[in-house]
DNA sequence: GTCTATACAACGATAGAC
DNA sequence: GTCTATCGTTGTATAGAC
């Protein structure tokens, strides 16, 4: 079974550039540090993937999947509060969980978002005009305050990834590495944030978000 | 006047060098490259800075400072919803005045936040201390709802600089660069979110800054 | 399939003529 | 102060032994 030794340094050499493209970036990553990483002899990375940016594009494609799994799909008959609470979270959760992935998305933002454009063109774009259409819908119905549904979103992304992207900042000014019940904690607070600014007053459903869960402050 | 050669060639280098090391990063960006942008040969480039890691550090120095320039100074006596608001606007502004700045800033961060480690210690960390002692008084004071200061502090900042550092995502949702109305629009929006997420309802300040600046939707 | 040796190009930096 | 020529190094990629 050759093919389990194929896999397993497939998988290591993968695990191994998706860190170091996010801490250094593409041109900042050299193939001997990846071959270094993943325990493996330089040539054998080559082996695996004909040249450095074949091997990126693979793991970025791989992110832009998981990007487009994380989005809510909420509609007009959830209720905002609640829809717009657990989006947020999740967003975090995801920050957190695979923080390597947000930092090369961001770096690739930074280059210009040259590679990702159609992502951004043909997966991003509708999504985001489907859900600004059920944010209009809810104001209509008055449960949602009249807000930008394009910048309120726009706000949301900016606000759970700096989470993964900033992290350096958040570390200086927390002092630290936020442990799992800090995680849950951090995530709670953003969607109170996200919640209280658009969601209207006399929502029912927005009582629940309302109400214990303010800062614990560090 | 040999002088005015030395400042005239200076400032075209930095001024290149500062615009690839943000489209392209530091071990994107080649001397080659600032020297044909600058419109002077590759040796010039290296009289004016001896080493590369020189020129950066000099751009990056100066980045650092207007970063440090524009952070608000609002204090415990001041109108939380005209603070924040006015705050939130200033920032906008800087990402979209200086949106090279901010990307070799958010560059910075990504990998590691190492060079501006000092800085987010020794400047940006007592910064937020005060300013999270003035929301943590308004508080107290009934005119700011419970809410983590870092965090909000946080979502600020990542919400205001993802018009500047995420500039394609926001050009391929909205269909295009934002003219000066619609930067000056962006800055509102923004700035409703923050307040209405934060400032308390029943303050007499943030009546101005609640009404007439509901969203302009593409 | 794996590893060693090497070709080839690009880059940062320097020396030295002007 | 400016520019040409070049050195030394590093990095991607490949050829070929095992």
């Amino acid at each position: 079974m050759a093919g389990r030794i194929r896999e397993q340094n497939r998988a290591l050499i993968l695990q191994a550039a998706e860190r170091l493209f996010a801490d250094k970036g593409f041109e900042g990553t050299t193939i001997q540090a990846i071959a270094d990483l993943a325990g493996l002899p330089k040539s054998n990375v080559h082996y695996y993937f004909p040249t450095k940016e074949r091997l990126y594009r693979t793991i970025l494609e791989e992110i832009l999947q998981t990007w487009l799994a994380a989005f809510g799909r909420f509609g007009e008959h959830d209720d905002p509060a609640e829809a717009l609470a657990s989006y947020v979270i999740a967003k975090v959760r995801l920050s957190f969980a695979r923080p390597h992935a947000s930092r090369i998305f961001a770096r690739e933002m930074l280059n210009g978002g040259h590679l990702i454009s159609p992502f951004l063109e043909d997966e991003l774009r509708p999504w985001v005009e489907e859900r600004a259409a059920v944010l209009r819908a809810w104001t209509r119905q008055g449960r949602l305050r009249p807000v930008d549904p394009h910048h309120l979103l726009f706000t949301i992304w900016a606000a759970t990834q700096t989470y993964a992207d900033f992290a350096p900042q958040i570390r200086a000014i927390e002092g630290g590495d936020p442990d799992a019940a800090s995680q849950a904690a951090i995530a709670r607070s953003v969607a109170e944030i996200v919640v209280r600014a658009c969601v209207a007053q006399d929502d029912p459903g927005a009582s629940t978000s309302r109400r214990g869960q303010a800062a614990s402050a560090a």
